[in-house]
DNA sequence: GACTATTCCATGCAGGCGCATTTAATCAAG
DNA sequence: CTTGATTAAATGCGCCTGCATGGAATAGTC
């Protein structure tokens, strides 16, 4: 009833937590030295940007994002706070609202994503060929239990930093 | 000078990011709803229970677990209120000291690697061969800068959880 | 229509993290 | 021995997270 993983299995657990940890650490860290904020935020402004009429409702960006409701609620204020994002109200569900992005949010992302697509190249397209790249995905998707989101559009929406 | 990365690259980075998230979440419920504490302790617990005398400097302890300064101090902190290890003077160097193992310590560390492992292979194990596993673990360790601890004793230290 | 269940979002509170600083002890010179 | 630099560890502060809850609006049921 307890079968023990196999001493691969262990070691691509410890990998995984371990580099993952690294990277990320590495990307944030050079975002923060060219001034942005982090990482969350670019992928809700990516989101928002793509949304029809850069607008959406905070249920949407949650799945989006696969982040907890608490954490969008909180994202949000942070993105009006700083004039990136504006809460709209929803006439059709006086519950919800939608979020619009404005346009110095739209002019952020598009800045970070500068600083972002350097940072990935730097520590990870630099130390792996395409072909491992792929590999690579292939392996991490397996461990998925649903696969969302297979395919990937361009700037990429890394999200769920946990 | 600024060199995109290739699609495959940032589908990796978006992977690497998404899946280790899902996989240490699911782990960690594991572990939580068997009623055990966080990652970090049984991290923390396995180190000192390797080290000789069940003791060992903080500063030994923050290299091991590739965590913070001041993140080692206050695990330390926890444990030590919880019963799980002692604090104790060190005679040669009066600024620092060591944390040693109690006995509850090295107890929860063998109730939690029970749990621990099993989610290991629930949520890693099963789901890649062996071989596979001994792929991922190639191709991630091509993305650690300085590549520590290439070898992975039995009962693994994940840590770094970040 | 009245009642209950459900959905959407916000928030108070406790805990953890990152950053910078502090305290105390050791080391390195002179 | 005194001074200054370095190292070990702790801690105050602000931000972020997770959890649980609350309030408001909608949907479902009879």
């Amino acid at each position: 009833m307890k079968r023990k993983p196999s001493m691969e299995a262990t070691a691509a657990w410890i990998r995984l937590m371990r580099i993952q940890s690294r990277v990320l650490g590495a990307v944030e860290q050079d975002l923060k030295k060219a001034g942005f904020p982090p990482l969350a935020w670019y992928d809700a402004l990516l989101e928002l940007s793509r949304a029809p009429g850069g607008e959406m409702r905070p249920v949407e960006l949650e799945k989006q994002m696969l982040i907890p409701q608490y954490s969008t609620s909180r994202l949000i204020d942070r993105l009006v706070e700083e004039g990136l994002a504006a809460r709209r109200e929803c006439k059709m569900d006086k519950r919800g609202l939608f979020v619009e992005i404005t346009e110095a949010g739209r002019d952020l992302q598009k800045r970070m994503w500068s600083a972002y697509s350097a940072a990935i190249e730097r520590h990870v397209g630099s130390k792996l060929s395409d072909v491992d790249a792929a590999k690579l995905c292939g392996l991490l998707d397996r461990l998925g239990c649903s696969c969302d989101q297979a395919t990937t559009p361009a700037p990429p929406s890394a999200a769920a930093t946990r």
